[in-house]
DNA sequence: ACCGTGGTTAGCTTTC
DNA sequence: GAAAGCTAACCACGGT
């Protein structure tokens, strides 16, 4: 493997950001470890609804229809979620907690 | 003067993008200034939503509520629409339209 | 206790909060209504853009292009107006106009 | 009911679209579950992803230089795939395994 | 006066 | 290849 280091700065080897960065390397490493690994799980899962979506259509159903219920339903559940905060937005107004 | 004129491409007087990318370039032109006056009044209108704004307070309304309801009724707008791009789907499923 | 429901929101009939909330939520009615006209405007001015730079795409002329334009100009043209105004302030400490 | 109301069954208790659509739609109700399922899954992992960013940030470290970072190490993640697989290619080709 | 937050816009990906 | 949905950068507002 050649030129795929890109983008592990150090230039040198693996783990080596100790001697650029010192500690703070060190932490930037693990930050990006974490969100890195995250976003793997992430598109796992935008591969497992895809999976889904496919799934339904072989069994007749319309994708488009699907969708186009997940995303009235969560339409629905956006409202009520802001009328929650009205009412908080209300409540507070007039003193109540 | 220095350098802001880094956009004023014909540097000289106006209409004078013909000697460099001739027709396109009046084109170009013209679309850059249809886009221009509609930004202009876009943001005339971003103004004025602000001053009501502005009013209100000044009348005693929280902005803050303002902004939920305001939020609010969108989502409703927006409920309703989902509905009905469902209804349609639904509609074209079984043959119906 | 008076105005709890000031913005019973309107998703029934027409002139529902006279009855709520009295003159303020007529007030509030007419904010709200005034603020929902202009963003629709400001909505469709939005769409206006979009459909420019539709036209222009179909004609060949990138809109990332167009827009970075735009930016350009637009910065410029700020600086143009920053320098008339310290302009203005030389001449006002100076005595002129 | 002269509200938009068409597609929010769940609203009220489980299986109620037994009596509409029978299996199919228990079969279609099924489908949506799992893909709302994965959703939140997702949207959960996003949340998560965003905390990091915003530790990282609370270190100082800035969250647009780590997402050009992550986003670096991630064409390079690419490239190396499509290395191999293009190494298993020319294996196949010259009949090595 | 600054920070954090929420809304807006642009660029990308995916779908049809 | 056009259109839409998703995501990320930007900006402006409100709060402290």
């Amino acid at each position: 493997m050649s030129d795929t280091n890109v983008a592990s700065f150090p230039a040198g080897s693996e783990d080596e950001t100790s001697d650029v960065g010192g500690v703070a390397g060190k932490r930037l490493k693990s930050f990006i470890d974490r969100i890195e690994r995250l976003e793997e799980e992430k598109a796992a899962l935008a591969e497992d609804i895809k999976e889904v979506y496919g799934e339904a259509k072989a069994t007749g159903f319309e994708p488009k229809t699907i969708r186009q219920i997940v995303k009235l339903r969560k339409v629905d559940l956006e409202k009520r979620r802001e009328a929650d905060e009205l009412l908080e937005l209300y409540k507070a107004a007039i003193g109540m907690e």
